[in-house]
DNA sequence: ATAAAGATCATT
DNA sequence: ATGATCTTTATG
């Protein structure tokens, strides 16, 4: 079942980032299907965080799409190399959106493969948010595109993700927002293979 | 008009 | 640890 525009629209980002564990993302591109099941995702917010694009109240060109209301895609291009996909969410005017740092492959691994120029399955297939663009054939053309629509959508059956199986932990690579950086906004299943990077274990 | 930095990845 | 690579953004 295609998730619903509501589901993209709730006031809690951080909630809704963990929510979207387990859920399958789907995308019909260039006569390609191929999905992934999220496994890891970050939050960031407008409003009292650093880290996002959008804080401050930043409007600008990339921004922009943020602001309108949740259920749309932003894309962006990130150290001129990497294509980054984000889900927006909250509701019009409020800024929030959920990076999403990496997949499992579950459907077309054979197109998603090809996209990536390798010839056997291996962990760089999708595990990162670089990664798992190309795989899935999203880029920068994809921008603003509606999450329910035909190319790029959400279906709510993969597996049940317990709320004991979810991991929080600090967000990747953001280490520039200061007191922000420390913030719990990132979520993963527990040991699932195919996390972009190893959780921070507490030392002894 | 210019400059700096960046929500990464693959390689050394 | 480091280099690749180029858009976006802020500033003058």
């Amino acid at each position: 079942m295609k998730l619903d525009r509501s589901f993209y629209q709730g006031p809690d980002v951080v909630k809704i980032s963990r929510d979207l564990l387990g859920k399958l993302l789907y995308t019909q591109i260039d006569g390609q299907l191929t999905a992934g099941m999220i496994v890891e995702t970050e939050a960031y917010s407008g409003r009292n965080d650093k880290a996002c694009h959008a804080h401050q109240n930043t409007y600008t060109k990339r921004t922009r799409i943020m602001y309108e209301s949740g259920g749309l895609a932003y894309v962006y291009l990130c150290y001129g190399i990497h294509h980054l996909f984000n889900i927006v969410t909250n509701v019009d005017g409020l800024a929030d959106a959920v990076l999403i740092r990496a997949v499992e492959p579950i459907v077309g691994i054979k197109e998603m493969l090809q996209r990536r120029n390798m010839t056997a399955m291996a962990k760089n297939l999708t595990a990162g948010p670089g990664l798992l663009t190309q795989a899935l054939g999203i880029n920068l053309s994809h921008y603003g595109e509606s999450l329910t629509g035909p190319a790029i959508w959400l279906q709510n059956d993969g597996i049940k993700v317990q709320e004991e199986q979810v991991i929080a932990s600090t967000r990747i690579g953001v280490a520039y927002a200061g007191e922000d950086a420390l913030l719990p906004w990132r979520f993963t299943i527990k040991d699932n293979p195919w996390i972009s990077r190893k959780i921070p274990q507490p030392k002894e």
